[in-house]
DNA sequence: CTTACTAATGCAACTAAGTTGCAATAATAA
DNA sequence: TTATTATTGCAACTTAGTTGCATTAGTAAG
């Protein structure tokens, strides 16, 4: 599925995430495009873009939401092609890491997905 | 360090995490609290027992802080004790999973902590 | 090219989580 | 018992995110 309109707002955003490696937070992303579109219409295309595969999301440290590049949907029920997230504590900015997360077998417990964020710090901050 | 005044409130927060084996969210404290004391306590008690290391604290699904039971603080710079912690999509209900997380090396990063949380259904929702 | 359909947008008002300042209260130590 | 000061309650505030609705603008059909 992809979006049904190809308006200037997405295309914009499409152009912002074309050029742009790390994760951006929802608040962040309102800021930046505050001269060329709404805050609802920021939070409308995030979320268009997520349910078309496009961006996918994820909840920060600080319980801001996240979008990067890239598919997180659930392809098949129950199973979901995901991937580590960072977080650098000094300058902030986030990456998705290129990393597959092997799902651990508990007793009593039946796990789907899982929501993973490593925190530290980032190449240009050591 | 622990707490420096064991005030009514406190009590009544320490007890209900006696009897509680589950991560609770502060909304909900603040909700099952309502009657005993302001939300503005119930939000900074947590924070002195967090800091006291008689509780912990994580960022779930929806981005809502959940406390519970056990010490998560860094003992020495740079040293996490964590596990990660498991949520029900059905009931949403939380846990702490008592695993050991295994730090990826990454190149080019520095890794202090993460955040594990892991989603799917719990014994009674299976 | 024009028209009709309706997805998408902007705006204002709203909800909800969490924070802050300050005066009043109540643990605790002396 | 008193003095000190950590803690509390309250009200007002901040910020992330949502909703309803009238208007605008992609898109497909003719």
């Amino acid at each position: 599925m992809s979006i049904s309109r190809n308006t200037k707002t997405v295309k914009l955003l499409l152009k912002l995430f074309d050029k742009e490696n790390n994760a951006l937070s929802v608040v962040d992303l309102v800021s930046i495009l505050s001269q060329e579109m709404n805050k609802t219409t920021v939070y409308r295309i995030l979320q268009r873009l997520e349910e078309a595969g496009i961006l996918h999301s994820f909840i920060d440290k600080d319980g801001l939401k996240r979008y990067a590049k890239g598919d997180q949907r659930t392809s098949s029920p129950g199973k979901q092609i995901t991937h580590p997230h960072f977080l650098c504590e000094e300058c902030g900015i986030s990456t998705c890491l290129p990393l597959k997360i092997s799902t651990p077998s508990i007793p009593n417990y039946v796990i789907k997905s899982s929501e993973q964020l490593y925190l530290g710090q980032c190449k240009d901050c050591q």
